[in-house]
DNA sequence: CAGTGGTCTAGACCACTGA
DNA sequence: CAGTGGTCTAGACCACTGA
């Protein structure tokens, strides 16, 4: 973008303060810290500025622009919530170094997954039951050995193919009524996200085999490799809920993409 | 937080105004817009606000808080880029269902995790050469099969045990001098993040087996599950690297962790 | 129509950096 | 000391919602 571009990207807000709209015809104008954030990240993206070089000052893009310095200041910020800057005070502000790969795991409702993919969903509830909580688990659930919990245990298919087995453990303190609900219409996951707010989550995945049980039900050998995700979700004072998903490895992966 | 608490903190702004520093003695005060984030993080983790039930306005916080507008309004939008909260104009600002976990995927450097671990790390190298593209990889990568790229094969040990089989192909134009690297000191990873700055990444994680050449390299079994990472990097013009990241499932697993 | 959020401005004071 | 980013303010105009 040469500086002549920039001059005329700097008298459009004379024109807005003068009262104009926001569009023009049919053109959509954007906001002017949108204008400079469009105009940063093309140039960062063109690599004019290469990883940890400077990129010119609030005060310089102020003049070059023409907008106010809480305008350009706004605009550089976002950049730097995003990651693609780093901002030192009193110093400057650089381009970072693209190592984060930011995503965004979801907690997403299998049933919804797998409608959305235009495929049908059946869930066959295999234990549905109140125990006590295994030893094993203790320390990763966060409740003593022994106390009453909720336990399911669910096979999802997609197109009668299973393809998730949902082995789930459930604090009652948080979802008293959980037993209560026909799994084969809402999904462990939809109904606790309604009646338990999530505030914290810890994941892990991995890939390992099948107990002799989760084979069975899931249809497949035992020496197939599976993806297993365990995940623990919690609010502010109580854990919520402990989950182990084990997914055939044939039949299921988790993709992901990022692009600033 | 009462009202008289928040009458409180709404006169500190006055002091500011008058000059007063940040710091009074040993105590701290944060900035204003961050008072507010930090009230309303504490008042949604009490669940004060329920997912999908609406917050004050920004005109209500700026008569309790006593802040201007602009400051109450980057205060909420905060809130909103964490995805606390969702806004809508003319309408209001609403406590958000907490489905998304947000994580962060790093691309990061595997000596740098070994290390970090306080273990030592060694690399293998098991080819590292020109060659041409392999016809199956042509779309993963994003070249025409045949093309000239540059392909290397490490395998990358924790404390003598074999962690990770990278496997991985270069775009020559991204990075033209990669094969004269010595690769028992230095990372592929490292050096293409210094050399080639990512602009765009996809990736995948799955569970499946180590092809016959993987098991050897490994020192595992054949039948040993295994997690298997492929990842895609880019500029804005071309790929710059395609690899795939075989773990042995007994020995490597992702974690993450989310909390606003 | 009143209420909501989206955005901009011009000016200000500040802390911090590095020559 | 000049330059940098961090932040706040008081007022403004606007688009959109929903009664």
């Amino acid at each position: 973008m040469t500086g002549v571009e920039l001059a005329r990207i700097g008298k459009s807000k004379v024109i807005r303060r003068r009262g104009m709209p926001l569009r023009k015809g049919r053109i959509s104008v954007s906001a002017p810290y949108m204008v400079v954030v469009d105009y940063l990240k093309h140039e960062l993206k063109r690599g004019r500025w290469l990883p940890g070089s400077q990129l010119p000052s609030e005060s310089e893009l102020v003049r070059r622009f023409g907008f106010s310095r809480m305008t350009i200041n706004r605009a550089v910020r976002e950049l730097q919530s995003t990651g693609l800057v780093e901002r030192v005070r009193g110093s400057g502000t650089f381009a970072a170094q693209l190592h984060r790969v930011s995503s965004t795991l979801t907690i997403r409702d299998l049933h919804e997954e797998i409608t959305s993919r235009g495929h049908t969903h059946r869930a066959e509830v295999h234990l549905a039951q109140e125990e006590g909580l295994p030893r094993t688990l203790s320390e990763h659930f966060g409740l003593a050995a022994g106390t009453l919990v909720f336990h399911t245990v669910i096979v999802h298919h997609e197109d009668g193919e299973p393809l998730q087995l949902e082995d789930r453990y459930v604090n009652p303190a948080c979802a008293p009524d959980y037993l209560a609900v026909d799994f084969t219409r809402t999904t462990p996951t939809h109904y606790l996200l309604e009646v338990a707010p999530v505030w914290e989550a810890e994941y892990s995945i991995e890939s390992g085999l099948p107990t002799t049980r989760e084979a069975k039900l899931l249809k497949i050998k035992p020496v197939e490799p599976c993806l297993i995700v365990t995940r623990r979700t919690a609010n502010s004072s109580a854990p919520i809920t402990y989950v182990r998903l084990v997914h055939p490895g044939s039949r299921y992966q988790i993709e992901g993409r990022f692009k600033p």
